[in-house]
DNA sequence: TCAATCATGAGTGACTCACTCAGGATTCCA
DNA sequence: TGGAATCCTGAGTGAGTCACTCATGATTGA
């Protein structure tokens, strides 16, 4: 039950993209070199992450990623669904899975359901402006 | 980001124990039969289980297991405690981790406490109980 | 033209998961 | 007293996943 280095590293890198209010595109290999992560890793992460529309890249000298939308109005949950795949504690209540032949007399579902529920609930406000800026520190160590 | 078979079999198994009211210990071959899951592994689980405290063992010819306690005192977060290890979407939240060096400038720190939280208070109230009589349906399910 | 950058795909070693295999120990019952 | 039923223990294994690395190509700016 952990969430892997993927959706660590994406956050991370994410954040310091956010923190450089450039309008400039900022390379990758100073972002990776920023956070100490691997660059052809972060690579692998930023193409998805390009894929998915959350950010931009310009090639060529003086190229790099950029932010397409305002860290403001980027959830966490939205990241974490495409770093990490769904954010199911189960494969029966994925979003993507047809609906299960067990679910009338399933004990479990419940307990799947109640904890994707939750976690949805969870980040499903949280903004990557807020953890860029470590704002919601407070609300959320309890 | 998933769940492991050990605590589906684990919390389906226990739930199929705490149906029978009977007194007797029920051997592990009916419940693995009746759930249709494979004896052997389910023995590795129930080791644990005994070892958690959840369960105790009867052996020889009429034994089996059976529930310590009554099921509406059986927590489903201790139980996924027992058969997922920590409860923790990542290691640096995990409760037997020593105090992260990077908490001061962490950006995800904050999103994996606050999921972590999430989830321990979506299950930290539900029974085994409810879940073997179905009971929390309406309200999982949102 | 050349250096800086992104783009793509293949490969890999370590690890984990979901089991299986093999055999032993304890208890009840005929 | 013997054997059947059950729990107990530990080792092994094939498939898969993870966190990368390697190699190479494409695009752009100076
Ligand atoms: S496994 Fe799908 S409903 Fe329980
Ligand atoms: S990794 Fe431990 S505080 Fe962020």
């Amino acid at each position: 039950m952990r969430l892997s280095a993927r959706s660590e590293y994406g956050l991370r890198a994410l954040a310091a993209l956010a923190g450089r209010e450039a309008a400039e595109p900022v390379p990758l290999r100073q972002l990776a070199q920023s956070e100490g992560l691997s660059e052809q890793f972060l690579e692998q992460i930023f193409m998805e992450l390009r894929k998915a529309g959350f950010v931009s890249s310009t090639r060529g000298a003086h190229g790099g990623y950029s932010l397409t939308r305002p860290a403001e109005e980027i959830l966490i949950f939205d990241l974490l669904e495409t770093l990490e795949g769904d954010l199911a504690p189960y494969e029966c209540v994925a979003t993507d899975q047809p609906e299960c032949m067990q679910v009338p007399f399933c004990v479990t579902r419940q307990v799947w359901l109640k904890l994707r529920e939750s976690m949805q609930q969870a980040i499903g406000t949280m903004t990557l402006a807020e953890i860029a800026a470590g704002r919601t520190w407070e609300t959320a160590s309890r």
